[in-house]
DNA sequence: TTGTACGCGTTATCAG
DNA sequence: CTGATAACGCGTACAA
């Protein structure tokens, strides 16, 4: 941690309830004028730095008068104007988090889990959406940071190198979660896509598949997820018959096109790894439209384990991701850079599951 | 607007680009130092004060002086800290918003048209989840209005009496979304669910279908639609064959049930209005499964124009709200009363699509 | 361990 | 239209 040398970033513990203003009563007449620190020490017969510190350094401030502000805290029902925290401090409890996409279901769970972890300690995630753009994401990132935030959380990796440099010199935790770029920023929580399509070819190998096939798109993660598959299928002994490429990939036809186009070419298929789910539903569809078994002709698997692949009959296999997890994770490191505990970059990999349904 | 006898809430406009510091050269060795308004005000040769005046209330200052702050602010990139502004003045540039679910697509799509709206304004959004819980919602009111935002939303109605109140007394624009409460707290942004059972109700007359029937869930919105729907069904003169309450809906089986229920116990169904996308997903899976043809055999329609709705063979018809509209309705709303253009509560209504597809 | 003095960066107020 | 002054509420630095 930076600017603090008096040993890492007190996170803000309120155990109290936090209530802005004394209730509303007939006597006040409908005022509800925020309580201030000095009304609380006041109450408290301390100082109001003896409150400040009994509510942020507990350690500091003996137990005596611990517990007098404790109850003039909850008599008055204070709560800490965060901004002036902030603007004395130069730092705020508010922790920055970008999404590429708010709507992602994905990426919604990452910021779900952060949040929880963060949310009992006193932070508050502010969420900022780069919709898959530079500039947004620049322009974003400027003004959540204008707020100096605790930390900062991306659902993603930072590609732009003027901004990548700009968070390093910011001299706040920044955690980069999803994938694993080679120079990190700083923290890092991913899942390996490669590991994924290796677990598909294991899986295919130990229900008994002997002839596969592989539909993707043609770059990015679906790269890294054949990649594994193809070495898995290596280890396992087993026959790699086709490799399906898709330029892009936006809805299920693709998937049904895509599988026709391979049954229709190669012979004797008996399960095909779809590098994602949207891919491997749509190839679903069109295997029962075709009038064929799964997985007794043909076994489907996919990558992602999207809302409905538990739906579909008969039940997508695929690899989950755990997102949530990917947040959690982020927050509680975050958490312990905050807190002082942890120094220097770290970087963890969170474990992906794979989901056995009825497809094989 | 309280608390602002001048004449209404001067959103901060940042046509400039919003830096932090200066770029980091060789010169300033590393050092990322924040300009303040003092610099910007000496270079420009004027007070601080003119400075933000210039900035915020550009119609109060000489278009001599506004023009040399200009080029003063480009040069050292100043962007003002959001934490002195709020404590000054009580006002900070954020705006609540609180959903039930951030994971869901609905809110997610609300709360993205919002921030459209509202980030080039100048304004940051803070979300906050409440879990559907009431105890939730009341610690994430109470935690995020600590930062004194300068306005509230809502996807979705406040419920619990204690908080609505105490958005009522705080003295900042409050609107809330999706449904017609009979209390508003102050805005308010809806669609109406009888409208839309009662489209469907249209179409399937306009299709030609004469014996309808309706599969819903036996409370809240579902009501609402079943409502509209019996209202259409009886003006255009088809005939309601049953209804089919469900308790819960929890994936596409309650909705494949449901159909086989209600085709094993009626005669000569012609179409049926679902109260929601994942029971008429459900039913349009279980009518294929029995080898109906949709819709000659039976037709189909559900509410939500969910994700899948467009994919699933098909085609659903379905009511679609825009959900991204009803953010971006709101997040107006809030301008214009953050500009002093509006007073008082206002409620809107964002009209309801119906969308053809091929299961009717 | 506790308290005093001061400053964080901005804007409200009021006088010019 | 412009500027001087003070204050927003809190925490750092330092002294006791």
């Amino acid at each position: 941690m930076i600017g603090d040398p008096g040993g890492g970033f007190v996170s803000p513990t309120f155990d109290q309830v936090i209530r802005i203003g004394r209730p509303v009563t007939p006597e006040n007449g409908g005022e509800r004028k925020p309580v201030r620190i000095e009304e609380v020490a006041r109450i408290a017969g301390v100082s109001p730095i003896t409150v400040s510190r009994a509510l942020h350094q507990p350690g500091r401030v003996s137990e005596e008068k611990r517990l007098k502000v404790q109850q003039a805290v909850e008599v008055t029902g204070y709560a800490s104007n965060p901004h002036a925290r902030a603007l004395r401090s130069g730092r705020s409890n508010i922790v920055a988090a970008f999404v590429s996409n708010i709507v992602s279901q994905q990426f919604g769970l990452a910021v779900q889990g952060c949040a929880e972890v963060l949310e009992p300690r006193g932070f508050q995630l502010m969420i900022g959406q780069t919709s898959y753009s530079y500039a947004r994401e620049t322009s974003m990132i400027q003004s959540l940071l204008a707020l100096r935030p605790a930390a900062v959380l991306f659902t993603g990796v930072v590609e732009l190198e003027e901004n990548r440099s700009f968070l390093r010199e910011l001299g706040v935790p920044v955690i980069e979660t999803w994938a694993f770029p080679p120079d990190p920023i700083d923290m890092l929580v991913g899942f390996s896509n490669t590991d994924g399509g290796r677990m598909v070819a294991q899986h295919f190998a130990a229900q008994g598949y002997r002839r596969v096939a592989f539909i993707g798109r043609s770059g990015g993660r679906g790269l890294l997820r054949l990649a594994g598959f193809r070495d898995g299928v290596r280890s396992a002994g087993l026959k790699l018959v086709a490799e399906l490429s898709l330029d892009t990939v936006s809805g299920l036809s693709d998937g049904q096109r895509a599988l026709n186009q391979l049954l229709d070419s190669h012979e004797k298929i008996d399960a095909v790894f779809c590098a994602n789910d949207l891919i491997a539903m749509g190839a679903l569809l069109e295997a029962s439209r075709r009038g064929l078994n799964m997985p007794g002709d043909i076994a489907i698997a996919g990558f992602g384990d999207s809302d409905l692949a538990a739906e579909i009959p008969p039940g997508l296999t695929t690899i989950r991701m755990d997102c949530r997890q990917i947040g959690r994770r982020a927050g509680e490191m975050l958490l312990a850079r905050l807190n002082g505990e942890t120094d220097g970059s770290s970087s963890e990999t969170v474990a992906l599951e794979l989901v056995k349904r009825g497809s094989t």
